[in-house]
DNA sequence: AGCCGAATGTTATAGTGTAACATCAAGGAT
DNA sequence: ATCCTTGATGTTACACTATAACATTCGGCT
């Protein structure tokens, strides 16, 4: 299936709101960032990989694995989940997509290259997500298990609620 | 399975850390308190949902469904996944119990009855989850989510990394 | 006693994720 | 050019996580 409306919070501003604004551009260039940044650590960017980072740049919303593979399956590629998984895995690695827990889901990253610990918005109206800068959220988690000795290697910080649209829209 | 090693970080700090304690007291004091908490709702801690909270309180260790459902059903109680997840479930709503979906795992609230949006601090090396004291985190996340007109209605903020023990024993 | 709503228990199934192994393609060494 | 190593892809098979739907039981109430 392919998307509808690209329901696609934004890519506009400082960074992104739930807003309208130009789709395409949001995909052309994340992706190609992200072919830059593979080729630059000498990695590479294979058929599976790209493709399945065109799909979660087609939506802002997050994607789950069996979902991706579904559309793989649909046009040659394997049709078992490791498929996806690996695909789906090593875009996060790479940072060019993030997994979000609460969704058992993922998303492409909007920043790809920039050093960032995101937040997402879910929005529980219309299942939008958003990447949110969030380096003030990350210095406080930091600073917090800094307090209790611990160091933070890497961080989940995700918020469900109701993103402008859907709060003007439904109350 | 009973637990071995309580293996259990802190209650004692103004927000516990990962360090040795009373643990006898955690689980005690949690308990109790939950118990007034449940029965100050008009609502109803029956065996099972108490067994279940007994048994997250063993440990600070985050425990997946299944092995509380194991727990229950050798001890008596249904041995079908709704059982654990029910009482899970009832828990967590009611500010008992969390839920670390990084994990796909439950823990026992520290802090039952006082408003809070916790981050949890999840040790790589021994696997022990604490509960930290997260105001600022959540508030940040807040700004954050309002500066692109989100509103935030629930937070889960996971860090995973490395506990002060582990760190020393370790590297 | 009889009723009602909530909680428990059950069967069955859906959804998410990985281990292990076979095959295949790309790039370097001889 | 061919071998050979490495990494990517594909497969089967399975493990783990979670929920829908329905039957039964329990507690409190009249």
């Amino acid at each position: 299936m392919a998307h509808s409306a690209p329901s696609c919070p934004g890519c506009d501003a400082p960074d992104l709101a739930f807003a309208a604004h130009d789709h395409g551009h949001c995909q052309t260039d994340a992706l190609s960032r992200a072919e830059a940044l593979v080729a630059a650590r000498g990695l590479r960017m294979t058929p599976v990989r790209r493709r399945v980072l065109e799909i979660l740049l087609e939506t802002h919303r997050a994607m789950g694995a069996y979902d991706v593979l579904g559309r793989l399956a649909a046009e040659g590629f394997g049709a078992q989940p490791p498929v996806a998984y690996r695909a789906l895995d090593f875009l996060e690695e790479q940072g060019l997509a993030h997994r979000i827990r609460r969704l058992n889901a993922f998303t492409a990253c909007m920043h790809p290259g920039e050093a960032h610990a995101p937040a997402f918005l879910i929005c529980r109206s219309c299942d939008a997500v958003a990447e949110a800068p969030a380096r003030s959220v990350r210095t406080a988690l930091d600073v917090a298990a800094g307090q209790v000795g611990f160091t933070v290697e890497g961080s989940n910080i995700e918020a469900l609620g109701q993103c402008p649209d859907c709060r003007g829209r439904a109350a």
